[in-house]
DNA sequence: TCTGGGGTCCTAGGACCC
DNA sequence: TCTGGGGTCCTAGGACCC
């Protein structure tokens, strides 16, 4: 299930006199900073404004679009609901639902017309949220994803493993999930430019150009057949981080530094009232023009003491030379693996 | 066109150990 | 005198996704 034009629809459901026009959500809504965007309307997506696009670009393309800022706890409060609608969908038998970001998530469900039973789950989303979704129905993770891109707007797709040569084979890769610009070009290099060839390509090559977990991993993307199962369980995240872009570099050093410090100490504070230690933190640095880089610290014990986690993020940031200006900074705290609660612990 | 913010996972190279 | 082979861990960067 994919939830269509999601933020855009989001802002046009409390805002409705915006129907119809073509609408950017992206970084604060004034197109003229520093940001991209986020989600175009359908009707701002005919001026060829696309998600990730510099805003700046986008007011080019259409300079009379409506710009909003991004309002995430309005998104987060209806993909809620979207969700709660999907968990509690009446059918007999079980519907495991596997939320894969705001406006995405998995269903692994069992039923004789799958897609008369997608067709009630969008009416019913429709009719509780008043927001459009489609869905793909597939044999697996990685067919269901690829069919909902298929369904949109507001349809219903099926791809399984005997329409998936067909429709999928003389497709250029970039079309699979998990297979993006770069790994594409990378494929053509060696000759690989369609589904049915990296279907059919070598995986001792594959495994010798793109690594030993990859390489068999894209071939299996080629023949539809990946995806893993689809779980409820609850999502356990690995990290935390925070990054800020200015809009004007930053030159000064000491600017730079306490900038992060107070970013690593917010970020502490927030994993204090959730009671995930860090272990490591990662200070990253963007540097004009446009090149990152990273670097990290232990703790010497996983910890959430503002001194311990001060004196990691002053190591990590000892270790760059703070010459260039700077555009963007960011904190990342790694945090240690959960501590299984013991059954019956209150 | 001038490039956000929040994530995940994999790879390669170096250090270190036996 | 000039150097094996296997394994693990750590780190930085790359690629991808929403």
């Amino acid at each position: 299930m994919d939830l269509d034009e999601f933020i855009a629809a989001v802002e046009i459901l409390r805002r409705p006199e915006l129907r119809g026009l073509p609408v950017v959500v992206g970084g604060d809504g004034d197109p003229t900073k520093r940001g991209v965007v986020s989600t175009a309307s359908y009707e701002a997506r005919a001026f060829g404004i696309r998600s990730a696009m510099p805003l700046r670009t986008a007011l080019k393309r259409c300079p009379e679009a409506v710009f909003l800022a991004v309002d995430a706890e309005a998104y987060l409060a209806a993909s809620r609901e979207v969700m709660q609608t999907l968990r509690t969908f009446p059918h007999p038998g079980r519907v495991v639902v596997e939320v894969a970001g705001w406006d995405e998530a998995f269903l692994a469900v069992e039923a004789e017309d799958p897609e008369a039973l997608a067709r009630e789950m969008q009416a019913r989303v429709l009719e509780r949220t008043r927001l459009w979704c489609s869905i793909g129905v597939g044999d697996n993770k990685l067919r269901a994803k690829i069919a909902s891109g298929y369904a949109k707007p507001r349809g219903v797709f099926r791809l399984t493993r005997e329409n998936w040569f067909e429709l999928m084979g003389p497709m250029p890769t970039v079309e699979l999930w998990g297979v993006g610009r770069k790994t594409a070009d990378k494929l053509e290099s060696i000759g690989i430019r369609t589904v049915e060839e990296l279907a059919g390509a070598d995986e001792e090559a594959l495994a010798r150009r793109f690594g030993p977990s990859t390489g068999p991993w894209l071939r299996s993307l080629g023949l539809g057949e990946h995806g893993g199962r689809v779980t409820d369980e609850p999502y356990v995240p690995r990290g935390q981080s925070r990054e800020h872009t200015f809009q004007r570099n930053l030159t000064d050093p000491d600017e730079i530094r306490a900038g992060v410090l107070e970013m690593a100490e917010t970020l502490a504070g927030e994993l204090r009232r959730v009671g995930r230690p860090i272990v490591r933190v990662v200070v990253k640095i963007r540097f004009a023009p446009f090149f990152t880089q990273t670097h990290g610290a232990k703790l010497a014990e996983p910890s959430l003491e503002g001194a311990a986690v001060r004196e990691a993020t002053l190591r990590a940031l000892d270790r760059f030379d703070l010459v260039r200006p700077v555009r963007l900074i960011g904190v990342r705290a790694e945090l240690a693996d959960p501590v299984p609660v013991p059954r019956g612990t209150p």
